[in-house]
DNA sequence: TTGTATTTTCAAAACCTTTTGAAAGTAGTA
DNA sequence: TACTACTTTCAAAAGGTTTTGAAAATACAA
């Protein structure tokens, strides 16, 4: 397969990913082509190599840099900034993982605190906190497991993690 | 907190968390709406309690059936279909991860297998090689991880699991 | 200071997904 | 068979999100 086109299809693809993940479809592209570029790129060449308009651009690299997927880099002598993506596969992954469990899980968890506060004990209330209740349990599990996940480093997890799964 | 208030949070809330998974709101509406009912409901009863139209409530519970999150269950001497959900949260996971695992991860490993034979030995082409190479081992890490997830018993992962974690 | 390259903003447009509800289809009952 | 309760379909409408691009803001250089 030509570079060219193995570039495109991987760009598609970590876009469509991403879009299933809570980033949209253009924040995984400039993602992926900053991922694969060697060179750190400015912002007219992500437009170019994309296609998208400057807001676009503009909007979703700031999007990548608040998540900690994308950095700044200053070329001295150049007055335009430059891109690069955090490369580290790991980070990126603890990354992700720690904005989607500030902005999802930790709601969730607030909330099921709350209403399994509830009062009555018909069926339907009954019923009620022993779903939510369950639902609590697994909740925190996946935060302790997540937060797990987020202090602990790559070896870790490619080796006792998939070890014992299998 | 009165149990109607609790159960109209806790349904506004799993919708919301649904429709970050992959899941659209109001299917996840529906399957927390059949979560905390003792009994099952009816499709009328459904688009009463989430004031929705009927072809919308059809397609979310298919959809639900589909994923295996909702059952369908006959009453003798009832002509209409009454629906009750998959109560067991270990099983919900599961049920979630085999359908995100074949919609989204089988898909891009297959793309970053075809990708990674590219032709070259420029800078570029070996940047691309070692990010997709990366990328490529925790995909299938993921992947054998999430096998292993669907095969497990729910005491595996509440015992073992979260305490390997920390 | 002025000029120019670059970045940022934001209202409007385009696009995509979800919802509606009327009509058609289905199946049990008489 | 015809009636009725219920389910399914689907084109159009609504609603939500993303993208555009012109204009404004910024910041360096002369």
């Amino acid at each position: 397969m030509q570079l060219q086109e193995a570039q495109e299809r991987f760009i598609q693809s970590w876009g469509t990913l991403g879009s299933h993940w809570g980033i949209n479809r253009t924040m995984a592209q400039v993602h992926a082509l900053l991922l694969i570029s060697p060179e750190p790129l400015a912002a007219q060449q992500i437009m170019d190599a994309l296609k998208i308009s400057s807001g676009n651009a503009n909007m979703n690299i700031r999007a990548l840099i608040d998540w900690g997927l994308v950095f700044k880099e200053l070329k001295p002598g150049e007055r335009k900034e430059f891109f690069v993506a955090e490369k580290d596969m790991w980070e990126v992954i603890r990354r992700i993982v720690i904005q989607r469990k500030k902005k999802e899980l930790e709601p969730i968890i607030k909330v099921l605190n709350e209403v399994s506060e509830v009062e009555g004990n018909s069926p339907e209330a009954e019923e009620f906190v022993h779903v939510v209740q369950n639902i609590r349990l697994f909740a925190q599990k996946a935060d302790s497991t997540l937060e797990g996940l987020v202090k602990s480093d790559q070896k870790w997890f490619v080796g006792t993690f998939l070890n014992m799964i299998k």
